[in-house]
RNA sequence: GGAGAGGUGGCUGAGCGGUCGAAAGCGGCGGUCUUGAAAACCGUUGAAGGGCGACCUUCCGGGGGUUCGAAUCCCUCCCUCUCCGCCA
């Protein structure tokens, strides 16, 4: 959520500056929601401050052994003017409420101007995508060649968009969890954490999935007692969801604030709007898994932050010898509630391109103003909100289809990078 | 699932219809003392919102209700703890 202040102090500029992503700013009717909140709220609090007033001087009358009633029939007329100003007060914040709640981050001031993926700007490029001598096949092909991925049983089992994993792929994709929490815990200083998978509306309304993108989520309804469908919990989309509400409601002390969490969990996305997308191979999957890092910290420091978090990420595919990208968004294909975000993207011959592996973004205070997150700074002044960080390190499905296709040969045997061979049980090579 | 007990400020914890936004302790901050620190002592210290301001309003798990007035009474939901049952 922006600052309301913000928005009130100069509407405008907030609107040129969501303009960049082009988001149009309901301008007027913010402006008129405004205002009224300002003449109900005032109405209503001398109307408040009018019934304290004399509910008080009835209690000191009776404190004094007088009887009061006099007084009390003066008061009562007031009870019905009270609360018609109260409700509308109320009517009128939900309203603005509402609104807020569906106005995207500002971009900071380096993203660059742009409509969608094909403005975007690199920043940098590492390793060298390898010359075949013969034609590479893609993941589903190897997969297929190998026996050890299959689409077919998943949609028997589930439905479309799952996949079924086994034998030495399913342990690579393993590995590959093991090995991306180990790098991070061991050597770039995250906790881990294990958090639940299912989350509700509270957490995902903090994080900025809710209310805009429901449909993009798995709703679990549950039954009550009777019968109803009421309590729904949702299948997290990212760990960003339940490791960022760590600290929802929290106030840190400011020895407490850098936090670092990294947190391997399965993914779940409904995504009803991108049918007919990669809809071949494990590119995009209603399940997947992610190790993902998430960081609290202090405003001042979180553009740092941010360069640090996607070099970790960066280091899970140096380790690995895959080719990446690492892209600066635009300002038109940044995600709701960030504010800046790098996307790296790993080289896939199997389609001739670079594609998405992580996404690192800071959300500034955008999402601890909806978590209500905030840390006192040293001197013991007022809290303040902290700044949300968070990046896959990496999509793990995605660096598995990465590693089968770079690292694949003329026969369709993968060959596992040294990294991995410690998670691997001394297995070098698939197939 | 059954029975019971609770949810109060950064933390612990009193209050159970009328100056209670809330005692006390801890913690924090400021000061005295000290070469410095600790201890001791004194003072101070919740959050959010509105108003140019003097100030005002709201908040005692969430929501609703009773009342002139609710942390305090009623309803409902959520959560925590104890015992029993069941269970990976």
């Amino acid at each position: 959520m922006l600052d309301p202040h913000l928005i009130r102090a100069d509407l405008d500029a907030v609107a040129r500056r969501l303009a960049r992503r082009g988001v149009e700013l309901p301008t007027a009717r913010l402006s008129e929601l405004e205002g009224a909140r300002k003449a109900a709220q005032i109405a209503t609090q001398e109307l408040q401050q009018e019934r304290n007033a004399r509910s008080k001087a009835i209690g000191q009358a009776k404190a004094r052994g007088e009887d009061g009633a006099s007084l009390m029939a003066e008061v009562g007329a007031l009870g019905d003017r009270l609360q018609a100003a109260e409700r509308r007060l109320e009517e009128i914040q939900d309203e603005l409420n509402e609104v807020l709640l569906g106005i995207p981050n500002l971009p900071h001031d380096s993203v660059p101007d742009g409509r969608d993926e094909a403005d975007n700007l690199e920043v940098r490029r590492w390793g060298e995508p390898a010359a075949f001598d013969f034609a590479p096949r893609d993941h589903v092909d190897l997969g297929a060649k190998l026996g050890l991925l299959d689409f077919e049983s998943a949609a028997r089992i589930a439905a479309a968009r799952f996949a079924t994993l086994s034998g030495p792929l399913a342990r690579l994709h393993r590995a590959l969890i093991q090995f991306m929490l180990d790098l991070h815990t061991t050597e770039h200083g995250y906790r881990e954490v294990y958090v639940p998978y299912l989350v509700n509306a509270d957490s995902l309304t903090g994080t900025g999935q809710l209310p805009k993108f429901e449909q993009d989520l798995f709703k679990i309804q549950r039954p009550d007692a009777d019968g109803a469908l009421e309590r729904s919990l949702y299948l997290i989309p990212t760990a960003e969801v339940p490791v960022t509400n760590l600290v929802r409601g929290e106030i840190l002390e400011a020895e407490d604030v850098p936090r670092r969490y990294v947190c391997h969990t399965p993914c779940f996305r409904s995504e009803a709007g991108s049918y007919g997308k990669d809809t071949r191979g494990m590119i995009r999957q209603h399940q997947f898994e992610k190790v993902e890092l998430v960081q609290i910290v202090r405003p001042e420091d979180s553009y740092a932050a941010l360069e640090q978090l996607t070099a970790h990420a960066e280091t899970v595919l140096r380790r690995l010898g895959l080719p990446f990208r690492t892209v600066a968004l635009c300002a038109g294909d940044m995600g709701f509630s960030a504010a800046n975000t790098y996307d790296i993207e790993v080289w896939l011959p199997g389609q001739q391109r670079y594609r998405e592996i992580s996404s690192c973004s800071n959300f500034e205070d955008f999402q601890a103003r909806r978590l209500q997150a905030r840390w006192r700074r040293p001197q013991g002044k007022k809290p303040e909100l902290v700044h949300t960080l968070n990046g896959s390190g990496l999509a793990v499905g995605r660096t598995l289809v990465a590693l089968m296709e770079n690292c694949q040969d003329r026969e369709g045997r993968i060959h596992l990078p040294a990294a991995l061979h410690p998670y691997m049980g001394g297995v070098s090579v698939i197939g």
